[in-house]
DNA sequence: CGTTCATATGAACATGTGTTCATGCGTTTG
DNA sequence: CAAACGCATGAACACATGTTCATATGAACG
């Protein structure tokens, strides 16, 4: 940003609009962790790395099904991967997903 | 509480059936959460209770849409209320949410 | 090479979801 | 009491979303 924030008149009118994008962002990520299918792919993905074909297999799903989920996961940046020769092999990208992930089972616990 | 007892808290779900429940019942409480209006109410709620018609104009919602989204709140277990005369006054039920909320947020902080 | 394997992606379809509108219901107030 | 208020809810609509199917890409391997 090119104002200085003590001279800019519209700092806090920034800051608030800074706030709402940050909450779009917010519930932009609880969306995508919001389905069966993705949350089984990062319970899946949770300390060990994986690739889409043994996801799609171990998950009982298709490896198209597996892949579309993959980016809507990646492009949420809840998962990082690496090539390794033909294959791409996938992983939990963020250490505050665990937390979350942690959160959550015990909220639902408490039901 | 059956998670406390230390390092990995997946381990501690003994039933398959019984996770495979609680992965669901994960997904779906993420599902409520993933929706900004929803966030922004229950961001609204965080630290002060409050009843539709404040919330409402607060968030420059109408009073149906709020309505609404409280007993989707509600069915998740993520608000409880009160009844105060003809109001009924909201807030946050559970601490986890709290956390929840923190780690994703500086989860897309990251971003 | 050509084939096979792992992955990605677009289109299409069915389903789910949030909002608005209209209305009902109980409680308070004049 | 009657009117106003706060809240809840069902129907309907517009829109988003997850899966499948078909196909494309690109790397290993005979």
């Amino acid at each position: 940003m090119s104002l200085e924030n003590g001279k800019d008149p519209f700092k806090a009118m920034r800051k608030r609009e800074d706030f709402e994008e940050a909450l779009y962002d917010l519930a932009e990520t609880f969306r995508v962790l919001g389905d069966l299918t993705r949350v089984r792919i990062l319970m899946a993905l949770v300390g060990s790395e994986s690739c889409v074909r043994d996801l799609a297999e171990s998950l009982d799903l298709s490896d198209s099904a597996v892949s579309h989920q993959l980016r809507i996961l990646r492009n949420s940046r809840l998962v990082k991967f690496r090539k390794d020769g033909k294959n791409a092999m996938y992983s939990i990208s963020d250490e505050h997903v665990a937390t979350i992930f942690r959160e959550g089972l015990e909220h639902v616990e408490g039901l």
